[in-house]
DNA sequence: CTACTGACTGATC
DNA sequence: TGATCAGCCAGTA
């Protein structure tokens, strides 16, 4: 249980989140932001994600954009996005063609 | 304390 | 379907 502190409440709360994330599930940004009581914190979300780094226990991977694509991450030499699909994938989540997910069918809400 | 950035989202063209 | 604009939130300089 030596798992290091987060810096703030706020983060916390996100990874405490992520961390219920069943396995084969992905859930929105905004989703996980509404879970922690900050429904339009769906940035800073990503930002507590990419806080954590490699090494991490936290199924950041099951964390994905509204779109139901993985973000861009901003740089195109980060490897992080493709790695993320390839875990998704190993976990039964299924991409279209268009590299999007169907949330309707692995979403959290699964409607 | 102020300004800028960013793994976001929804609306609009 | 894809690109663009404006809005909201937390962290860092």
């Amino acid at each position: 249980m030596s798992e290091p502190a987060p810096g703030s409440a706020f983060v916390a709360a996100v990874y405490a989140r992520v961390a219920e994330i069943p396995r084969g599930r992905v859930a929105t940004y905004g989703e996980v932001a509404a879970a922690v009581g900050r429904p339009l914190a769906a940035r800073a979300v990503g930002q507590a994600l990419k806080r954590l780094g490699a090494g991490t226990e936290l199924p950041w991977w099951r964390v994905v954009n509204a779109q139901g694509r993985v973000s861009p991450r901003g740089g195109d030499g980060w490897p992080f996005a493709a790695l993320q699909r390839t875990l998704l994938e190993r976990e039964g989540v299924s991409f279209d063609a268009a590299g999007q997910i169907d949330l309707r069918r692995v979403g959290l809400r699964g409607l």
